[in-house]
DNA sequence: TTTACTGCAAACATTTTGCAGATGT
DNA sequence: ACATCTGCAAAATGTTTGCAGTAAA
């Protein structure tokens, strides 16, 4: 929907094969899933070096997008399918916002971590989690609650982007 | 997707045109809606008892079903607009949660809070975001992030259910 | 060589839209 | 009376599935 995510800087299908697949940082990502027991397949190997180069969170309407454009021989539902599969795997994160459609994803090596979104320029940034959950453990005390799980996710303009100009 | 889902013990259409809607939670919801300027029609009432007697979060597929059931006149459409025009005047709020597809709604009159949800008998309780707000403000500066807003959902166990036998 | 994986196309689920007619105020 | 709202059916969207063929290990 946003249109433009993940394809502005993309690279052609040659450096990505060579180049970034190598030692970019989707060699990182390629390692987890190998470690994990599944196949490392052409398909799975261009997705996950698009990822790599993409946008830190995107939904899958832009993944589809870039596939289509730069592999346009992987079909749908590789894509769907491998989105499944990197997010059971712990590469990827399911994440809602209003504003995206609804599943947006963010690559995501980590266990379990929050997210805060620059509202202006997309970027992501991680943040410590110990005060949130301990914060969120004492207010489900207060009202009898024991609490298990929370999905939280925050929106903000960061430091660049509240120098720069508003869009 | 739960399928029991507000159901369960829904009056007939006698007792709901009569009692419920006249001084039942529904009228509360009906006079938001009045006050907003929107018109009380056949189908908003019917669809606001509907909301009203049942679980206080519900997905769109659950609402549906019950309106099928219990006012089949009413078309899908109409629930879905329904579903929108509430959401924007702030009688219900959207909510994600993973597991229950995608969009769930709560029944929410307030401003603006958080929900903790039981994962067990599914009861929704609020709690005050004071102290979340300004955690997380605290933390955003910590990155240089200016905080604009957060989307937080909470999941676990009321005091009931820890009680009870775990399902 | 064996089994996981893929592309395709069709199925499916969910939500939106256009429009003629009904209804609330 | 007249604008808002509704039901219907069709369309748009987003995701999943069955299956025969392909390729990773």
């Amino acid at each position: 929907m946003t249109g433009d995510a993940m394809t502005s800087d993309a690279m052609t299908s040659d450096a990505m094969a060579s180049d970034a697949m190598r030692r970019g940082p989707a060699a990182i990502l390629l390692r987890q899933l190998d470690n994990a027991g599944y196949r490392l397949t052409e398909p799975r190997r261009a997705i996950l070096t698009i990822i790599a180069g993409g946008h830190e969170r995107f939904t899958s309407a832009e993944l589809l997008d870039s596939v289509q454009r730069e592999a346009s021989s992987i079909g749908r539902a590789t894509v769907f399918r491998t989105l499944d599969l990197l997010t059971a795997v712990g590469i990827l994160q399911r994440v809602h916002l209003d504003d995206a459609g609804c599943h947006s994803y963010v690559v995501c090596g980590r266990a379990h971590h929050h997210h805060i979104v620059c509202a202006n320029c997309n970027r992501v940034m991680d943040f410590e989690q110990g005060e949130v959950e301990a914060l969120l453990a004492r207010l489900g005390e207060r009202h009898g609650f024991k609490v298990e799980g929370h999905h939280l996710e925050v929106y903000g303009r960061c430091q660049d982007c509240q120098a720069a100009t508003h869009n």
